[in-house]
DNA sequence: GATAAAATCCGAACACTGTTCGGAAAAGTG
DNA sequence: CACTTTTCCGAACAGTGTTCGGATTTTATC
């Protein structure tokens, strides 16, 4: 009964393949002409077959958006913990636009081709992760003493406040600004740090 | 030959009301679902009828776009001039976001439908009109002293570090955030002002 | 007012799209 | 071996954006 691992590997790894072709598809033609029918043809299939695996056309880019979060995650987790949790926060910021410019299309699934249909709690709290990144640097920034919560602004208002900066300069520059020939690093950075300077006593 | 006004005229009221009526199936059916066919439909043509008065429903989408943005304008210039320019700036920013929440379908033709082929020099200039009024603010509130340049963070770049601050905001409350409850205006006041103070001496 | 010209409109067709369904082929199970 | 489940696809359906030829209507010119 070699069923429980063979079986359902060989979906999950056909499922991964199709995955794969769909997101190099979206890679070098742009998500708005991604079609189910180019990906099964690319991955050989019929588009038919396609269904086996997923729900349509939507559920892929759902998985791929999914997956593109997962990627974003490990961004915001790159920057040390052993450096003053003010300068941390900045580097997270940074990492958040970087993610952005290094994987524009990622970037767009996550945040722009979110699913229509209300998210279950469960995903809500998945999708929420990289704010919890933000958040968990922002209470280590407080308890320095590095940033200071008032009254009406406090920790999940900062927290807010910071990844709006990110999101931001980062979707700015992925679309109306992404012809222009700036050092965007040194900019976001004294953004950051500007931010941050407010929020000191 | 009345030709000169009666038939130009004509031809735009006719492109005009094909405009609101694709503007009101965006609305209430969403930009995902929007069909030519249906706007001819709903408009009473044929679809071949539409390309009369457009190159294809891209060129459509690109007009509306080209309205949402008038409109973003016109919210922008509401701050009246009479306040102090620091005070001014974060009102700017909050008619910003205001114009984000009070017509998300404008702010995503705005922002999130920009027509894929390069715009033209003059578009470009148009398109920075809001960058424009933002920028002039910034300078007032140089000019004043509220607010300093230092070096390597000149006008350009905090004018940017607000607009993105203001368009993170904007865009996250109309996606990701859309579902809770806060009380963002007050947070969003909070979050330029500490970023204002932080451009203090 | 008749005539030529230009603008307007549409039916039909083309090449696509996402999705469903029935059944055939293959693989795994007893 | 038979039996069940999984996998796969051809065919069809309804819908899309777009093009083209020609008919109809409106305008300009004589």
């Amino acid at each position: 009964m070699p069923e429980n691992k063979t079986r359902q590997n060989r979906h999950a790894s056909v499922k991964q393949s199709i995955l794969k072709t769909a997101m190099a598809l979206i890679i070098d033609k742009g998500i708005a002409k991604l079609s189910l029918r180019e990906i099964a043809r690319k991955a050989g299939y019929s588009p038919a077959s396609l269904y086996e695996y997923f729900e349509g056309k939507d559920e892929i880019i759902a998985q791929l958006s999914a997956e593109a979060f997962d990627r974003l995650s490990i961004y915001l987790s790159q920057p040390p913990t052993n450096i003053p949790p003010d300068k941390r926060l900045i580097e997270i910021g940074m990492a958040y636009v970087k993610f952005a410019r290094e994987n524009p299309e990622h970037y767009d699934l996550v945040f722009n081709r979110l699913p229509s249909k209300r998210s279950t709690a469960s995903e809500e709290i998945n999708a929420a992760s990289p704010y919890i990144i933000v958040r968990q640097a922002v209470v280590e920034a407080i308890e320095s003493g590095s940033i200071v919560m008032s009254r009406g602004y406090d920790l999940e208002a900062i927290t807010y406040s910071l990844w709006s900066l990110a999101h931001g300069m980062a979707t700015l520059q992925n679309t109306h600004l992404s012809q222009f020939e700036a050092d965007f690093d040194k900019v976001n950075r004294s953004a950051f740090e500007t931010f941050i300077k407010g929020l000191g006593t």
